[in-house]
DNA sequence: GTACTAACTGATTACTCAGTCAGTTTTATA
DNA sequence: TATAAAACTGACTGAGTAATCAGTTAGTAC
């Protein structure tokens, strides 16, 4: 195992517990102990446990930001128009979802929009990750549009719904009552048909 | 105000409080405040609070599935074609989630599908819930390819990927983060592309 | 009124948790 | 090696928790 600060320890093992079992039920002396440290350590770094959380996702969004930047940099090179990009752009979103599930799981919990509407800092974290999940879909609908690959609508509003559906799809596969990565494909499917020309 | 017993009105707190709030964040000292009666009159009528909580959830699941039944009888008369039948049903569950918003709070709560993986009964619920949520849909969208008013796809799969969306658009809603009751007009256009001949 | 039951309660228990604090160890620097 | 700062810790506190229980009240049948 690779050596590390206490502290990046620490908010390794917060975001895993926070997304997994949400920030009431996760204890700081649950955090450390997993860490190997004495609870009071944690108090050293983070003064309280919120600011604990909000210094989590803000690290979720560092990821988002990057993971978005490193495969949608030179987009418009990429693809041969704006639906296969658009298409490619839910396809990654659901790749991204499956290879780093606590990102998502924290961003869904209610806990995390309760304290983004009293806490600046958390707010402005969540506002950056959603901007830059829902940009690269507006961006792809708009060129779509240009090239008349896609049809007459609203970018912005398009994209907000797909980001919602795509969303609802990986809710419904952490709810474990339906096999939800049975319907990538026909998701795919109907996202072309929803918005091409 | 009607007059109710106790039980009634610990049920009906509790799931206010456990939709705006979750499980673990309300106290069944809370619940008791709220009522006017004292701590241990909840555990009279309930063993534990997990007990109340599949109680709420009971409660929901009958609501949902009366809301449902009263709408959506004799559906094959009432919609010129399954088209119109599956954007009518988008319509109301848009509008049901708007009215009833706990009831939608509730299931998507992290906790309430935590519980629902050990507890049988929370687990029924849940499943016929969702499962009466689909089943419109699903019935909607078969009759739209049986008079062609809807394109060759999977009832099932299709239904599912419409219940991810409008949830997704729900959720959408709770965080503050956009204004989704925007969308709606969208949504419903979205829909009809995706899904039409 | 009496007897019986269901509904209800106040006081208490055993426990968990975030956060504090005084003091110790480690690290960096001179 | 001496000194100061940073990192860390064990022991503790006070507030809050679900659940229990012995006992009280309200309702009903006769």
């Amino acid at each position: 195992m690779a050596k590390m600060s206490k502290k990046q320890a620490i908010l390794e093992l917060a975001t895993v517990l926070f997304a997994d079992k949400g920030f009431t039920k996760t204890s700081m002396t649950e955090v450390a102990k997993l860490a190997g440290i004495a609870g009071a350590t944690i108090f050293y770094h983070y003064k309280t446990k919120e600011e604990l959380f909000v210094a989590v996702i803000e690290s979720v969004k560092v990821g988002v930001l990057q993971e978005y930047c490193a495969s949608f940099k030179d987009c418009n090179e990429k693809f041969p128009n704006g639906l296969e990009m658009l298409l490619a752009a839910v396809s990654f979103h659901l790749h991204l979802a499956d290879s780093k599930k606590q990102w998502f799981l924290l961003l869904r919990h209610h806990f995390t929009h309760e304290l983004a509407a009293v806490n600046r800092d958390c707010r402005r974290h969540l506002a950056e990750i959603y901007e830059c999940l829902i940009k690269i879909f507006e961006k792809a609908l708009a060129m779509g549009i240009e090239d008349g690959s896609v049809r007459q609508l609203s970018p912005r509003k398009t994209a907000l719904i797909i980001l919602a559906m795509v969303d609802g799809i990986e809710q419904l596969e952490n709810n474990r009552l339906y096999d939800a990565s049975a319907l990538y494909g026909e998701l795919l499917v109907s996202c072309r048909h929803m918005i091409q020309q």
